[in-house]
DNA sequence: TCACATTTGTCCGTATGTATC
DNA sequence: AGATACATACGGACAAATGTG
């Protein structure tokens, strides 16, 4: 898109800690740095790299922030490989729902779709232990509803641990993605026990759908499951649409 | 997820610079900073937030990588509201693939489920705008094919306009994501231009069959132009799934 | 074209908080 | 409890880049 991946790209025009963090950066791509592996500390990095220790600490950050590394202060503490990539995704989505990047309507909408596809290959692929997570997740949402606390936390559980039964990463991400923003906006309506409580009996009957091998049942369930979740959405929906909600596409580069 | 976004969360434990970039997010998010906004320069951000030039600048390698800013240096340079969040997402998106969480199979099979499921939107919402930039793209691919160069840009770009002919930003934001990686994938396996031409006489026949309002014959189309794509990667889905190609899932937390 | 001011990029020295041993 | 090791943060300084007059 931009002029980024081409050819004839800069030779000289980057930063120090650009160049600091790229080189960090291949040595984990080609597994020289593994997850758990210590960094040297920014005073060893800077003499090892013959840069200065602010240039190293804001090549930290970005590797950081992009969840190659976590920093922990302290004795014995300093930079090490943690791989959370995939959760800094569903974090960076989130900023841009928040931006109204994109609308409520075009999340619930993208969900069914997508979360339709996934359910496809879950019958195929699911296996005893993705049965078994699940089943627990549906009893703890049960136990909570009939202690009248509304358990959302299990619910969007439900949905990611369907996509990881897929067996499909990409999937994993993109379902993981969109539940996060849905948590997000959930946390904010804060839903009521008696439509947490309908979300679980559909939980419910979606999974002896699946354990029981009936495919169209299962799709339909879900399909039903999803429709009843944006007809309950739909106000806010509405609302909005009246505010304007999408706007953005302003700037052009 | 994490102990991340509940009540009763940390207070004071959060570092300076993680403080300031939130801050100015929040500025984003609310509307008061818009795309094209000019910051104060480094020097005048740490006089107005009582921090030292160090921590203003870890906080903006921050909105840099979230892409919320971008930074020019020089007289009236300094950072400035750019709001590029959707690119950051396929960047790390193509991280992730990089990192061989996913695998080339995984990201195939993801690929035809989602377009076919984008197509089926497509035939509804596209317009002559879309369908516009649609043609000029094959037709930019058909001549590169006739002077014997490949394509693979705007092959990749008929499927992300196609998404965007969907309405649906969610849509175009997950396809960009895959194109991303797929992109990067051809860049290393450099296609040969009899395969570059076999891409861009099915773009043209699905494109005709929009057009003409075929819904079952765009989709039909699409499902045999990304199964002949597969079938020409097979050999490298075969080497990698040789090589160990997935082996992540290692670490725990 | 040529200085000049502005702003980022980078380095260094130093001090402080904090976790580990 | 004390020592150690480390990240965190501040302030000063200079180089490099870039737009302006």
């Amino acid at each position: 898109m931009d002029a980024d991946n081409n050819l004839f790209s800069p030779i000289k025009n980057r930063r120090a800690f650009e160049e600091v963090s790229l080189k960090i950066k291949a040595l984990i791509f080609d597994g020289i740095l593994k997850p758990g592996d210590k960094l040297p500390s920014e005073t060893d990095l800077a003499r090892q790299f013959n840069v200065g220790r602010q240039t190293i600490r804001e090549a930290l950050r970005i590797l950081e922030l992009s969840g190659f590394i976590t920093v922990h202060k302290g004795g014995s503490g300093g930079p090490i490989i943690k791989d959370t990539i995939l959760n800094t995704i569903s974090a960076l989505f989130l900023d841009a729902f928040r931006m109204k990047k994109m609308s409520l309507m075009e999340l619930t909408v993208a969900r069914l779709e997508i979360e339709r596809v996934v359910l496809n290959y879950v019958m195929d692929s699911i296996d005893d232990s993705d049965i078994k997570s699940l089943q627990e997740s549906v009893n703890r949402a049960k136990k909570k509803i009939e202690n009248n606390i509304i358990a959302t936390e299990e619910n969007l559980q439900f949905h990611k641990l369907l996509a990881k039964a897929s067996k499909n990463h990409v999937f994993v991400l993109i379902v993981e993605t969109i539940m996060a923003a849905v948590a997000d906006f959930l946390s904010r309506i804060r839903p009521d026990v008696e439509t947490s409580n309908n979300v679980v009996e559909y939980h419910e009957q979606i999974l002896r759908a699946i354990v029981e091998k009936k495919r169209e049942k299962a799709l339909n369930l879900l399909e039903e499951h999803l429709l009843e979740v944006r007809r309950r959405l739909q106000p806010f929906i509405d609302q909005e649409e009246r505010a304007g909600g999408k706007e953005g596409d302003k700037q052009k580069g």
